[in-house]
RNA sequence: GGCCCCAUCGUCUAACGGUUAGGACAUCGGGUUUUCAAUCCGGUAAUCAGAGUUCGAUUCUCUGUGGGGUCACCA
């Protein structure tokens, strides 16, 4: 019968839940759920100077936020008896002894718990990196408890893991040199050895392991800029994996199904912004039409609150919707976008240099019967009716007599929102309603 | 520096020892109703170097080079 597999991820909440934990928690989550196993998530705070209990919210809260459930939950801190009989049990069999020392550091103990290092080869096959050895030699006697009631983390991690089951260990990297003398330890309390799969890890743009340094760092920072959170993890999941195709737009539940150890790279990779941004746009396709329009709404009102009150705006923000939608990548974006003041013409007049109105070479004199023309056309439209479409009509039939769309698209556009980029003229005419229309294109004429 | 790991376009990556070395993001050019956005089409761009094995190496071996990780009474 085919063994359960246990996995499990380890933070230790001495700082914020950043994003190579999230793709390290959703490797295992991918494979223990994959397998029909479980997934253990363990906060490691036997360091109680460092372990803060906001650090532990802030994990709690990632993996809410990213949808990642956990089966089973632990905090070391709780388990200090258990640790406690280990290292009796070991203790008496001359295993690790007490040793004196000198402390060379503020805080350090006058006496310590070592291992007594076997001085042998520890070789295992990696899943991710195949066979690896190291000479055990150079560890020495290392450290492993300050004293009975404060076990180290090669110590704790080995015992938790030992007692909870756990048959793979899938960690970046970085834990590669520890895993020698971790095998030491659970080969001295006779536990059965893991599989352990070491994956890549996310780099900066310099190459060098992501931190603090490279930018926005923490989980819930992407929460914070409006990236949906199956992007996030669609996004980390293939920086160090793919599915062996071209598809790279992935839901949880589906790279539960495609995920596989064996396609898992060995080098470490960069963390590229743009491409998250592409995959989060991808993602807000793919959000039914109501869930977006709620979230465009719900960032597009904050970020307008400075603006004058106006009982207007309440109808506007609606409209806006398919605007912002197709020039967003992520939520964060609305804001940005009012920021600069690209919508800012939807709620108030724009001032403008009136040269700006002038199509490239066109005379003034055109430029100004052509907006005419526009009015004109646009007065006979019904004022219930004033839809984008039907503008849009009115407004082409005459542009393409014109011969030159240009002559009249470019003014009509300019004189309703005063400035250089903007939606077209017709979409932006819906929303300003006929009044202000064709009070802005007089006020241009 | 010791130990360990790694090496395909700028970035993420694909390629039973036989491909014009493929895709995506970014970038550049063009189309699409005036600008922006969106969308479509197209272009530029890579096997770290040198040996060896082989009829044939991106792929296997060795050496070099480069990059990274780790060397706590942190995790």
């Amino acid at each position: 019968m085919q063994e359960k597999v246990i996995t499990r991820m380890p933070p230790s909440p001495t700082g914020l839940f950043h994003i190579g934990s999230v793709r390290t928690a959703l490797y295992n989550y991918l494979y223990a759920k994959q397998n029909g196993g479980k997934f253990i998530l363990r906060i490691e705070d036997t360091d109680r100077e460092r372990s803060k209990k906001e650090f532990e919210d802030n994990i709690t809260e990632s993996f809410k936020w990213l949808k990642m459930p956990y089966g089973e939950f632990y905090r070391q801190s709780e388990r200090t008896e258990i640790y406690k009989k280990y290292l009796k049990n070991l203790l008496d069999q001359k295993i690790i002894y007490v040793s004196k020392e000198e402390p060379k550091e503020e805080g350090e103990r006058g006496e310590v718990i070592r291992f007594k290092n076997p001085n042998k080869k520890i070789k295992w096959n990696d899943l991710v990196l195949g066979e690896i050895e190291f000479d055990t030699t150079d560890l020495e006697d290392f450290v492993i408890a300050k004293d009975l009631e404060t076990p180290l983390y090669h110590f704790a991690v080995v015992v938790d893991d030992m007692e909870m089951g756990v048959t793979h260990i899938i960690r970046g990297q970085d834990h590669i040199s520890n895993t020698p003398r971790q095998i030491l330890i659970l080969e001295a309390l006779g536990g059965e050895r893991p599989q352990y799969a070491h994956i890549p890890l996310i780099l900066g743009a310099d190459k060098s392991k992501l931190s603090k340094r490279h930018g926005a760092v923490s989980a819930l920072e992407y929460r914070e800029q409006g990236y949906l959170p199956e992007a996030l993890l669609n996004f980390v999941a293939l920086i160090g994996w793919n599915p062996g195709n071209d598809r790279e737009i992935f839901t949880l539940d589906e790279l539960v199904k495609e995920f596989s150890l064996k396609k898992v790279q060995k080098s470490g990779g960069v963390f590229n912004i743009e491409k998250l941004d592409w995959i989060n746009k991808e993602h807000i396709k793919l959000l039914p039409k109501e869930e977006i329009e709620k979230n465009i709404l719900a960032w597009l009102k904050p970020a307008c609150a400075g603006f004058r009150e106006n009982t207007q705006n309440e109808k506007i923000f609606p409209k806006l919707i398919p605007i912002i939608e197709e020039r967003i990548s992520k939520w964060g974006d609305i804001k940005d976008m009012i920021e600069r003041g690209e919508l800012r013409f939807f709620f108030e007049a724009p001032n403008y240099d009136k040269l700006k109105l002038i199509f490239k070479n066109t005379p003034a004199e055109k430029i100004k019967h052509n907006l005419e023309l526009a009015r004109k056309a646009l007065e006979n439209l019904d004022e219930n009716n004033f839809e984008t479409e039907e503008i849009k009509n009115t407004l082409m039939l005459i542009a393409d007599n014109l011969g030159s769309r240009g002559e009249l698209l470019h003014p009509v556009r300019y004189a309703l929102s005063g400035a250089d980029k903007s939606p077209d003229p017709f979409i932006i005419a819906s929303i300003l309603g006929k009044n202000e229309t064709l009070s802005r294109l007089q006020k241009a004429i």
